[in-house]
Formats: C-alpha cells, sequence, structure tokens
DNA sequence: GTTTATTGTTGGTCTACACCAAAAAAGAGT
DNA sequence: ACTCTTTTTTGGTGTAGACCAACAATAAAC
C-alpha cells in the first residue's frame, strides 16, 4: 500500500526549492489525500516507518505530520497514530441549531453522549452568566458529540431549572432544543454566539481522544425563550478541523 | 529583567506531576503573562537565553513556545523573535463592519495598506464566485489591515466593476463601504459569511510577517446592496490569535 | 470461550549538537 | 549625522540518538 512513498531528498528538483524538506514531504502527502490514495479516516504508517520512507529523522517527519494537523488535513488519535481528517460539516448557527439534524443532513452520523449530569449551586461565575442568584441550584451537563465515531466536541451546558424542573429525568442524548419544546412548552427563539480559536485543555483534548494543546475553536451561547428569558448559557470546544461556520444578515432571494 | 525566571526542573513538585517539563515552563510563561510581568507586545528573551534560564534544549524551550502560540498567549514574528500577544479584537459582523470604526472603538490605532490593484478579466472561479460572465472585467484589490501596527489580516476582494465604476481612482485605505455610499449612493445591506480555521499560506504568511504554517482563519464573505445584487465577494486570512467573532440572533432586550 | 498477563510497537518527550539564512547590531568610512 | 559594510545573534531546519507510558496484539491461564 505504501511501498511506492519515495520522495527523493537529493533530488535536484527538491534542493533547488527553497522551502524545506519538511515541506516537501508535507505536498507529498497533501497530494495523496487530494488524489485519494489516502482516504478520510484511514491510519497512516507509523512515525518510524515514514521517517525511513523518506529518509529523515522522526523529528523530521514530525514537523511534517503538525504541519497537515494544523491545516485540518490530518489529525492524531492520542498515542494511536495519524489519521486522514473527514469532510469538515457546516454549522449554520441561523438555520438549524439542532447538531443530529445537521449532521445527519450531511449523510454523516451524530452521536451524543451525556458525560455528567448535575443539580448544583450557582458559583459566582454561573451566576453572572446565568443570571441566576448565587447559591440557587442551576443544572449542570457536560456531553460529548460524535461524527461518525470521531468525536469532535465536548460541550458544558449550564441551564436556569426555573424554566424546566426535572430536567434529569428526560433523556439528554439528543436535542435539549427538542426537550424544552416537548416537555416544558417552549421555544428557543433568539441567541448570541461567541468564537474564538483556542487551544484545547488538557481536559477536554483527553475527553476527545486527542492530543493535549491541539487547536479548537470555543463557541460561548446564550440561548433565549420567545419572552426573552435566559434558559441556558453553553460552551462548546470543537476540533478545530471539523467545522465550518457559515452564516447570513438576513434571508437573500 | 528576567534574571528571576528560575523553574527548577528537579524539584519534587515538578517530578511528581505527571505533565511533562515543556509543559510546566508554558504555566510559568502564562503566569508571568497573566500577572502582567510580561507584557502586551514585550518581546521574549531568545530562545537560547530562554533554554539557558530553564536548563533545557531549545527543542524543548520551542515546545514551550509553540504551545503558547497555539493558545494565542504569543506570537513569532518571522525571525525576529517571540512576542506577547495583544488582546483579541472584537468583531460583530451585525454590528459594524468597518474595521476602522470598531478597532478605533476598542481603543486600538486601525491601518489598511493597498497592496494590489487591478481591473482584471474575470476567471472561471470568480465568475462563479461573483456570478460575473468569465471574461468580462473585474476589480481585484489585496489589502493588507494592521492593528497597533501588528499586521493582522490580508484580504483579496473582487468587486463587479458594474455597480463602481472608476473604483480605482478612490483611495482604497480605507471602508469600501463608505466608498460605495459616498461615490456610488448604495449601501451594503445584507451579506453572507463562511469561517473556517485554516494555516495561512507562505504567500499569507509572508504579508503578514509571521512563520509559514501557523493557523489562522479564513473568512469568505458576499456583500449585497439594497436591491440584492452580489457586490463583492471577498477572503480574509486572520491571526488565530487577533480575533473573537461574535454575533447574535435578533436585537436583545 | 473468556479473561488475564505479557510483550512489542507507538507516539510523547527530551538531550546534544550542527548548519543556514535572515535580521539586528556594531563598526568603518564618509 | 549619515550611509555602507561587516560581524554577531537569532530563529528555522535538520541529524542521531534515547527513555517512557500508553496502546494493541499476542500468548497464557482459567
Amino acid at each position: 500500500m505504501f511501498q511506492n512513498w519515495k520522495l527523493i531528498k537529493d533530488s535536484p528538483a527538491i534542493k533547488e526549492s527553497k522551502s524545506p524538506f519538511y515541506l516537501h514531504i508535507r505536498d507529498y502527502l497533501a497530494e495523496q489525500i487530494s488524489n485519494k490514495t489516502l482516504r478520510s479516516s484511514d491510519k497512516l504508517p507509523s512515525e518510524r516507518i515514514l521517517s525511513q520512507e523518506f529518509s529523515v529523522t522522526r523529528i523530521t517527519i514530525r514537523e511534517s505530520l503538525q504541519q497537515l494537523e494544523v491545516e485540518g488535513l490530518l489529525y492524531r488519535a492520542n498515542r494511536k497514530g495519524w489519521f486522514v481528517t473527514p469532510p469538515r460539516i457546516i454549522y449554520k448557527p441561523q438555520d438549524n441549531q439542532i447538531f443530529e439534524d445537521y449532521v445527519s443532513a450531511a449523510g454523516r452520523l451524530p452521536k451524543t453522549e451525556t458525560l455528567s449530569i448535575a443539580l448544583q449551586e450557582s458559583t459566582r461565575w454561573t451566576e453572572e452568566k446565568l443570571g441566576v442568584t448565587a447559591g440557587k441550584p442551576i443544572y449542570s451537563i457536560k456531553r460529548k458529540r460524535s461524527i461518525d465515531h470521531r468525536p469532535v466536541l465536548i460541550e458544558e451546558i449550564y441551564i436556569n431549572p426555573e424554566f424546566c424542573p426535572g430536567l434529569t429525568q428526560q433523556n439528554l442524548n439528543g436535542s435539549l432544543t427538542k426537550i424544552y419544546k416537548q416537555h416544558y412548552g417552549f421555544s428557543i427563539t433568539s441567541f448570541a454566539l461567541s468564537m474564538c480559536p483556542t487551544a484545547l485543555t488538557k481536559e477536554i483534548a483527553e475527553a476527545l481522544e486527542v492530543t493535549t494543546g491541539i487547536s479548537g475553536i470555543a463557541i460561548s451561547s446564550k440561548r433565549f425563550d420567545e419572552a426573552g428569558n435566559l434558559i441556558e448559557f453553553a460552551r462548546e470546544y470543537w476540533l478545530h478541523d471539523s467545522l465550518e461556520i457559515q452564516f447570513q444578515s438576513a434571508p437573500l432571494k
């Protein structure tokens, strides 16, 4: 499968080009991905094998792989190896806020897993964010969401229980929006988002089964019902290579 | 200034912790930034000096610095050294689309520099994006924008000249939106955005004076006038550490 | 057949060193 | 003071190793 992967380090073409060899390896692997020799979710040979193939040290091959990781073409599952990144999912916060729906619509397999649920006392931080008096109870939910069995985001949700008592008795492995509508009779009609490129913390990275410190997107959101009540405050941490965000100012003809 | 930067590698506390030493150095430097010992835009000592300070190899210190780079706390100007990243600018596409305005409002100094202007033939690609028949002329503008003298984004703008003939005679080192209004009598009233984390290409990175291959945010936009005409298609490449994107579904009380 | 050790492989981390080109600083000449 | 040249320093790239903990596959025990 991989035996024809020769890239001649000392060839004139490469020696003459000014770019470092690790970028030539990058280009070579990127080409394999774009021409489908390497397909989505394929596992690459080990770093040691690759370094032999290209006659460089592991440090150099890791430079190439890390470059492709920043670009979102490759990812690594922690200590398991390097894989070809699946296509990004397009996230349109205005059109569709239901993860299961927009992932399914893209022909992919969504999955939501609840990591923890608690009815805990509001802290000063959640008080500020959610507008609930400190000391009063709030729901705190942590979930992991996957696309085609690959974990892509961790979310922490803080919910004002005033609007949805007994929430913990529901099945939370789906859309909260749907639960609000079906069991509590209100809809989410407006929201505020903040998006920021960051590095994934150790805790998040471990939950997503990736290496600590890789880049991600942090999305904070507040969601409101028809009456303007602040129902929930959430923070999502996405793998940087898994999404593209789209939105428009108004419906276009 | 830096002589008190000792972090004892062989201290029990560090040996007992499971995290690698390069992350301890990261934490140490992050603390210096958060407590303002290191301030915005400060230059760090050279990698060699730092590696002596912490008694590690340059490879290890570079791991720490690169980690802080991914997090957006440090950046490096190409071959000039490592610096403390200034605060992010908050970009609210709905409220304010004028770079000069929202940068100034944040108490920072905006600057726009036109790199190139051309009236060129539409290619198949611009035809598709801009809806102009291939072969017809379109404006192609490339600009660099800075905040407090640090370049933060490169943008490529493709404009349908049907709506703004003679555009090249205007001063393009400002807001196109304002030029449209003042000289051509129309306003941008709607737009569509797409945002995607990527790596900066060699060309973009060089223009921004950063190392090739660091991560960035690519923002593609289409902007329309009141009548729904597609006026321009643009692509912006931002440094990943320079912006936070905020928006909301509707005005909130 | 299932569980439990064991063992080899993998990526993660790190040392020690080296050469290059670009940038910055210092020096020389005017 | 100013420009031009030279030297030093800097980050960028690379070699050649090494040890560790986590993982995966295999073998042994039940």
